[in-house]
DNA sequence: AAACTCACTTTGTGATCACAAACAGCAACT
DNA sequence: AGTTGCTGTTTGTGATCACAAAGTGAGTTT
């Protein structure tokens, strides 16, 4: 039946307050983030319908929707697919996270009060913990939300949408890396990013934020990282 | 028949080479980044499908994908509008702008040719003619074009769809600028950035720019222009 | 054996329909 | 008079259908 690879996609129970098309959107986004689905293997609406258990129709609308946030691409032919990467992009990819999200700590020092540094502090520990327990997924989901919250304490954000999709797009690469990092020792950048919060200095916010960041891939730039870019992504 | 005040679209030719859904989407990006559709007023699909002649489908669609880039609202009863802008998320959008299109401006500029480099000479040269003419719809448009032409030099480039995102969402107020744009004397920040990209300077290059950015919306912040705001996307 | 042709299948696009939630207008009540 | 409750209408969501374009594979030709 299936003559390409089987798709196997993390399910989650469906809430009856929000509406299919949104459930299928979460569905996917995951889907991609998590390094789910292989780039460069061709998506149909039909089977993503069927995989789901749902119309086309809200398949549909969840494609086109992460197509627009470059979580997916849309070729010529107008076959759906997760972009490939190669080692150059990536290599864009992060920078450009350094040079948003340094920018959007920047804009997000002044608004931080005594309750979004009680959440940030409780982030910062439970990655403690995560760390400890080497629970590898814990951690990247873990900082993900520490990274929100730190940008969201912004009223008048207008950058996180841009950052989420930068994530999007690293999402199914950075798994590959994470398997590795339990060979690394990492400094933790969250305790320098606390203290800097806490002395207002938006310059050493910066530097804190753009070494975690640096560091998160750092040893993307391995030779067999590099390698194994190529063979998920290669034709 | 219209309760609300009608919308005027601009309508192009339709390509029979593009999908419904192309022409419908770029219509409306258009509409939008013009400033023909008044922020806070409700959209309705098959409003739309009428005022464009075409079928409600291609409008849900590209309703999504102009949504997915921010440049309009889903709000939670699922009305769709063009966002209401406040002063204060002008200004993130400007500061966004700012540190997102110097870092690109800098990593395209190692790519720069001497194709790349007369393509941008010629921009100059039209924008620096749509000046001595007063043609303010040109001078933007032709702004762009040079804007894109310096960041798509770099083949890895990741941020244009990011600050394609930005434009989008401050267009429809820039709108309001540019027509008190003839009262202001602009220095051509666009020779400064020519200059800083024959020497390869990177860091010139990024002051040219900000200040190209921060000059096309510096009398934003009269009193008179943000009353405008408030005026135009107050409830 | 490699390349082309052609019939058959799959797939995205767009149209139409059914339905439940949201909305608007008006009447009744406090 | 301002608020609440009800009813008819509008609107987004999701399902299904028709069709043309793209893909696929076997059989033929050079």
């Amino acid at each position: 039946m299936d003559k390409k690879s089987p798709i196997k996609i993390t399910l989650t129970e469906r809430d009856d307050s929000v509406t299919i098309t949104q459930w299928v959107y979460r569905t996917l986004r995951n889907a991609v983030m998590y390094g789910e689905i292989l780039p460069g293997r061709a998506l149909t609406i039909r089977e993503l319908a069927g995989i789901l258990d749902v119309s086309p129709m809200p398949v549909r609308e969840a494609l086109r929707q992460l197509a627009a946030e470059n979580a997916l691409e849309i070729q010529g032919n107008r076959r759906v697919m997760v972009p490939r990467m190669t080692a150059m992009k990536f290599n864009e990819l992060c920078e450009a996270r350094i040079a948003i999200e340094s920018h959007a700590a920047a804009r997000a020092l002044p608004y931080i009060d005594t309750p979004c540094l009680q959440r940030l502090r409780d982030l910062d520990k439970r990655i403690d913990d995560a760390q400890e327990q080497g629970d590898l997924e814990q951690i990247s989901i873990l900082n993900q939300n520490f990274h929100r919250a730190l940008y969201t304490a912004n009223p008048h954000q207008v950058t996180l949408p841009l950052i989420e999709s930068l994530w999007l797009q690293l999402g199914p690469f950075m798994r590959l890396a994470t398997s590795k990092l339990d060979e690394h020792y990492l400094v933790d950048r969250h305790n320098e990013a606390m203290a800097a919060i806490e002395k207002k200095d938006a310059f050493a916010l910066q530097l804190a934020i753009s070494a975690d960041i640096r560091e998160g891939i750092a040893f993307a730039g391995t030779p067999e990282l590099l390698h194994s870019f190529i063979e998920q992504s290669g034709q």
